[in-house]
This record gives structure tokens, C-alpha cells and sequence, in this order.
DNA sequence: ATGAAAGCGCTAACAT
DNA sequence: ATGTTAGCGCTTTCAT
């Protein structure tokens, strides 16, 4: 294993000369600087990462923490935060907490204070006050997406005006029976079922509809969960002639659900989901778009500025919102003549 | 911060004994173990993972390595290593090297060794044998999913042979104009593609069938991908009477093609894909059900085989085949009467 | 079964 | 700008 020591012997220096040339920390004349690269380049060195976070306190990872890892969100999130961090040179370590097991408790327990990270990036979690406190014991950055969380740093989209804007998409159409598909209860991805509902029930409010609560069906998140609280919804004898599903994937399912009962999309009823996954266009889906990938990004610009903060950085909000569009495309159109508008 | 003299302090023993301990290595009799483990329970100790690698060489945390996160597929490979990892204690440290910038050649370079970890888990990744050597270099344990890769360890499921049996499901049903999306061109996913396209040629010459080269269409992997070489395959004067899609999110999109052209699943066409999709189920799709989240799990298996050898387990194969299966749904049918079968 | 002590490979004061 | 040196917090021989 070729050590520091070979780098300094090989360039005629000490060994703190040559972490401070390829860290890049303190004053190296760029003579000696060229020559330590040249050395380590030769040599094929390596800085071992433990023993560098061991001596400095710093260990360029950041952790990732997610509930599950099975939608299209989740995945673009990480691959933002992963581009960030590697253009940084840090790592990024995944948490996933959504399995059976004792996953979560361990996390918070054990994992947070291994010091094996420098930050956390929290992503659509719900936690507990106890956790909060938990995560604040650990005195290192955190920063959630998908929130507000009181009390962290949280960076989202405002769930309740996008979900108010598509919503409101439908009411001017002239609809007024329009259903929606919740997130499932709560076990993963917290505020985000309930903001969305509210924006959902704003909506109707002001188009002078009262929100029905049997109305609201809940999915979880997948196209299977949509599809099947759609057919619940559209079995009715009095169906909506909208729908408003919390993600794409369960609008997507919810399409299917209405193909399946012989009703056509738009015409016999409009679908509109949330996200703007990667086949909502396929599906001609009405939506918002929101971009996962740069909040994944955005998130790590947060973290890094807490973590190396330079003096031309303001310090960060306690919450910072992320843009979000509605984009109409063909799952949308007025109510059938007939329908019970 | 309470470190392990503090609980060697007020367990009345000395530091080595406490990291015999809470280890596991090493004799310590019951009772002091007891004690141990009480006093750090009661300081809330939790060692330091950074001291641990460096005194110990071993890390406790496994690189992952995918080409890119935007599909299901890899979402669930990730989701099984994952578990199977926190259940022995282990991190997961995530390496997507799909970006644009340099992720592949910074990984190759300095990733892999700074010892960041005991292992590395290769998904569907294609190497170079540059690369290769690289990897072994490192003389840390490497496993792939997705394979086979000569010179690794890999773990794989027979794309070939799960390629001919949905190819020949079709041919039985009569089809003899077959068309394929086949991956793209090769950026990620390797041998797969290639694998998959020679399963489905296999069946047709089988079956008395010529392939067709202008049958063959690269999607991405992408349901878009799909659905724009499907519309290329449809819109020939002799079109296909089916479509082998080599994932299905492809064969999704191909789905959707076809009702765009006006063309019935399965009555005018029939449609298979590859994975077992979570949305395979809501549209109909027959399918090879392949079991990604297993085969994060299982590879896991090998490595800690590898790393935390025990004289029970004998030593692993080069390659070790992954089951698939068959299911047939309802996107398949005989080719339409009037076909130029 | 337990303790003493020597590192693991690097970084960061401090000195020059 | 560079070198000297003392750790970072743990694991692991080697004794006992």
C-alpha cells in the first residue's frame, strides 16, 4: 500500500506538505504542489479515506435517508444529490428505512452517530419529534426535501398550491364531482397526502363545491394502489367525472382502472396526477411537474453551504421552496354534457 | 463525545475488553459482557465507524455500483442489497456512474481505493477489462448482478434462455413476424441486450423463422424509448403481429403505440416484455419475471461469504444463474386471422 | 479472560 | 512555505 509517507519521500518533502498540497488546505508554493501531484500520480496514491476523517473530523460522505426506494421520485432525488456530491468529492451512503425489519430504529439509534457522514439529506420523512431531537443530537447538518419538517431545514415544493393548481385546472373546466387518490396513510411520505388533499379541498371550496369525504380514496403511491381506488371511485353511482391522483403512478393506474370500465379519458372523465414521471407523457397526463433532480441538487448546495460555508453565502432560510408547473396535456377536458356537474 | 474509555471506565475494565465486547471477537465471559454492554447503553456509545476502519481494515460498508437509477429494476436490486446489508450491520455507499461528467473515470481512479469499503456490488455495469484489473487491484471482493462478467464474480439470471422461452410462447401461439426493442446501444446494461436479442432469435429459427434484422428496434430501456420503435415497427406496410420488448417499461410503451395506431393488444398484436414490472400486472403485460430485489439480496450473500468467511460455506462459483419465470397475462394472443403470418 | 501498549494513516497545531 | 509532532478513537497483538 503505497502511504503518504511514499508520496513525501518520493517528493522531497514531509508528509504534511503533502496533505496540504492535495487537500488543497494551507499554503503550498506551486513548485512543491506540482511536484507532490507528479509523486502521487506516479505512485498511484490514494488518500485512506478513515484515516483522513479519523484525523480531521470531516469524512465526505453524506447520508441519504428515503422511505422506500420503489417510485421514479425517489430515484431522480438521489441521482440530483448523487451528481452534486460527486462533483464535490463527496460520497453518498443510502438509508433506506422503509424495510420491515428494525431498519428505522437502528438508523436513529446507531447508524446517525457512526459518524460515518458529514450531513444528512432526508427525503420525504416523517419524523417524529423524538427524532428530530435525535438527529439535532448528532450536530451535523441535515436538511430534508419534501417538507417543512419543524424545526430542520426543509426545501419542497408547496404541495398545497400545486395541488390547488391542478385542482383548479378541473374546476375551470366546469367540473364539480372530482375524486382524489390519497397517499397511502401516512407510513411514508408524510405531510406530502395531507398538503396535497388540502390544496385539493381549496380548490373546490372556491369553485363553491363542498369537499366530499367519500370522495377521497387512498392509494399508495403505486400504479396498482391507484388503479384499485379508482375502481372504487368510478363504481359509484354517482362517479366523479375527475379525478385528481396524489402521484403519476397512481393516475396512471387510474386510467387503466377507467379504460377497464369502458369510460374514455378525457372525455368521459379527466385524469391529473402529480410528479411528471417519466411516462406521464406517454399517458398524455395532465400534471404538475415538479423536478426531483434538482431538488436533489439544490438540497446538496444547502448542505455543502453549512458544511463550507464561505463568507459570500447568506445563511440559508429555515425553508426553501422549489418551483413546480402545471402542464396540461390531453387526460384533461371539459365534463361530459350529461354528467351530474 | 463519550468514547470507548468512557464505557471501559464505568464498566470497570480496560478499553480492549470493551471493544471485545461490543464486537463480538475475541473471549470475554458473560458477565463482563453484561456489564459491557450495559454501560454502553446507559452513555449512549456508539463507536466510531472512522477509528474502527483504520484500526481494524474493515469498513462495514459495501460500494453499489449502477450505470443509472432511472429504472425499476435497479431501484429494486439497490432496495434487497440494502436490507440484506443492514441486517449484518453494513452501509451501503452508492456509486450511480450514469452522469455525463467524469463519475466513471474518477470512480475507476480514486473511488475504488480510497477503502472506503470492504466490497463492491457491480449492477448490470459494463467493464472494460481495463477496468477489470482495476477493480481487482483494489483486492477487495466484487460481485455483479447481471453478468457474466469474465474474471468477476457474477450473479445473473440466463437472459437467453428467459429470452427464448417469451419468444417461444409467442412463436407456439403462431406468431412468425416477431418484432424486438432491444436495448440501447449499449451504454449500460451490457451483455443484456445482446443476451436477450440472441434468446429471441434462437426461438425464431426454431420456429422456421429467418430473423429479420429491420424487425429490430433500439428503445433505451425507456418507456418513451419503446413506444417511438414500436410506432417504427407498426407503421411498416408488414408489420409484426408481435413485439418482444426487452423491458417493460419498452413494451409499455409499445402498448401504448399500438393503441395510438388504432391496433388491439393482444387481437392485432401481442406484446411481451422482460422484468415483471410493478406496472407489468395493471396493464395486461405477459412477461419474464425476474426477481431483482432476490438478486440484491443474494449477492449480498456472496460477498459476505467472501468477507466474513466460515468453514460451512463452500467456496462460490464463478457465476451463479438467477431463476425466472414465465408469466403469461393477457397482452398475448394468436396473430389476427388476416396476418401475413 | 483481561490489560498494556503499539499502531492504523492521516491532519492540524505549532514552530521555524 | 515547510517541517515536527501530537493525536483522531479504536483494534489487536502480546503478555499475564
Amino acid at each position: 500500500m503505497v502511504g503518504i509517507e511514499d508520496v513525501a519521500r518520493v517528493a522531497g518533502v514531509s508528509s504534511a506538505t503533502v496533505s496540504r498540497a492535495l487537500s488543497g488546505r494551507g499554503a503550498v508554493s506551486d513548485a512543491t504542489r506540482a511536484r507532490v501531484h507528479g509523486a502521487a500520480r506516479d505512485l498511484g496514491y490514494v488518500v485512506s479515506s478513515d484515516a483522513s476523517s479519523l484525523a480531521s473530523g470531516r469524512s465526505r460522505a453524506v447520508g441519504v435517508i428515503i422511505p422506500f426506494l420503489g417510485s421514479w421520485f425517489y430515484g431522480a432525488v438521489i441521482e440530483g444529490a448523487q451528481s452534486a456530491l460527486i462533483a464535490r468529492g463527496y460520497d453518498l451512503t443510502l438509508y433506506n428505512l422503509g424495510g420491515a425489519g428494525g431498519e428505522r430504529r437502528s438508523f436513529f439509534e446507531q447508524l446517525l452517530f457512526r459518524k460515518r457522514v458529514d450531513a444528512m439529506l432526508a427525503v420525504s420523512l416523517e419524523v417524529t419529534p423524538a427524532e428530530v431531537r435525535r438527529m439535532h443530537q448528532m450536530g451535523r447538518p441535515i436538511v430534508c426535501v419534501g417538507g417543512p419538517i419543524p424545526g430542520l431545514h426543509t426545501l419542497s415544493v408547496d404541495d398545497v398550491a400545486a395541488s390547488y393548481a391542478v385542482t383548479s385546472h378541473l374546476t375551470a373546466l366546469g367540473h364539480r364531482r372530482i375524486g382524489h387518490i390519497a397517499g397511502g396513510p401516512g407510513e411514508y411520505d408524510f405531510h406530502l397526502p395531507r398538503n396535497r388533499r388540502v390544496g385539493y379541498e381549496k380548490a373546490l371550496r372556491e369553485a363553491g363545491v363542498a369537499p366530499d369525504r367519500s370522495l377521497v380514496e387512498a392509494g399508495d403511491f403505486t400504479g396498482r394502489g391507484g388503479h384499485d381506488a379508482a375502481l372504487r371511485l368510478l363504481t359509484r353511482p354517482d362517479r366523479p367525472t375527475a379525478i385528481f391522483a396524489a402521484s403519476d403512478e397512481m393516475a396512471i393506474g387510474a386510467i387503466v382502472a377507467a379504460r377497464e370500465l369502458g369510460l374514455r379519458v378525457p372525455e368521459d372523465l379527466s385524469v391529473v396526477g402529480f410528479d411528471d414521471h417519466e411516462m406521464a407523457a406517454l399517458f398524455e397526463l395532465t400534471t404538475i411537474a415538479q423536478y426531483p433532480s434538482d431538488q436533489g441538487r439544490q438540497a446538496v448546495e444547502l448542505i455543502m453551504a453549512e458544511l463550507e460555508p464561505r463568507r459570500s453565502e447568506r445563511d440559508v432560510e429555515g425553508n426553501l421552496t422549489m418551483p413546480f408547473d402545471l402542464v396540461v396535456r390531453g387526460s384533461t377536458a371539459p365534463p361530459p354534457p350529461g354528467g351530474r356537474a
